[in-house]
DNA sequence: CAAAAACTAAACCTCGTGGTTCACCATCAG
DNA sequence: CTGATGGTGAACCACGAGGTTTAGTTTTTG
């Protein structure tokens, strides 16, 4: 069920979260830090995003280590082009239908 | 600023109208019709489609049409591939830096 | 061991989203 | 012209999402 990842990129602070993931793992804490919002509200964003399986983290000593998931971008990327290629044969078949006519 | 994409697509109800558009445009009392929500509450839908600037309206007559747009796809698509470029070029450096110690 | 750091859990608040209904306007068919 | 059809605008409502603070808990560090 693919929109809930979409609705997980869909907030601006989760999707900053994405860009700054995408360079690589980072503590909860790294990732408030920037913002100007609390850890709590941080961590539900973080939590948001893995319960879409976009992210995953793990707890090491006292300190929580937030990581992408490629795969997770990987089934978004197939729904989009999916969806861009049933789009196109249709508009092949209305061409094919137009050149009949 | 993609995220209003991914917010609109992150809702089920548009998802389902968008994925029904893809097979060729249709009326907005067609796209209510298989649902059991109000034509109203469609009407809303596409309209915050058609603000992410995911579908396009015209009003002929008395009905008004909607159909896709798909170089907003193109830029969800693009998005998704950059980020996943960062990502996979972010994993090599990790991975030369990993050979050299 | 004591104190600081990093997170977590819980209680709480506000506001926007997704839905409704109803009244209304415009257009097409008979 | 009249009535039915398709859509629009406005008022309204409920609830969940996004945020806060505060009070713990668990590691680390000096």
């Amino acid at each position: 069920m693919v929109h809930h990842q979409f609705a997980a990129l869909g907030d601006p602070t989760r999707l900053a979260i994405v860009e700054r993931l995408v360079r690589g793992p980072s503590s909860a804490g790294d990732l408030a830090a920037p913002t100007t919002l609390s850890l709590p509200a941080v961590l539900k964003h973080v939590r948001v995003l893995e319960d879409a399986g976009l992210v995953t983290t793990v707890k090491r000593g006292r300190v929580r280590e937030c990581r992408l998931r490629e795969d997770a971008f990987v089934a978004v990327a197939t729904w989009t082009a999916q969806q861009q290629a049933l789009w196109s044969t249709r508009l092949d078949a209305l061409g094919t239908l137009l050149e009949d006519t």
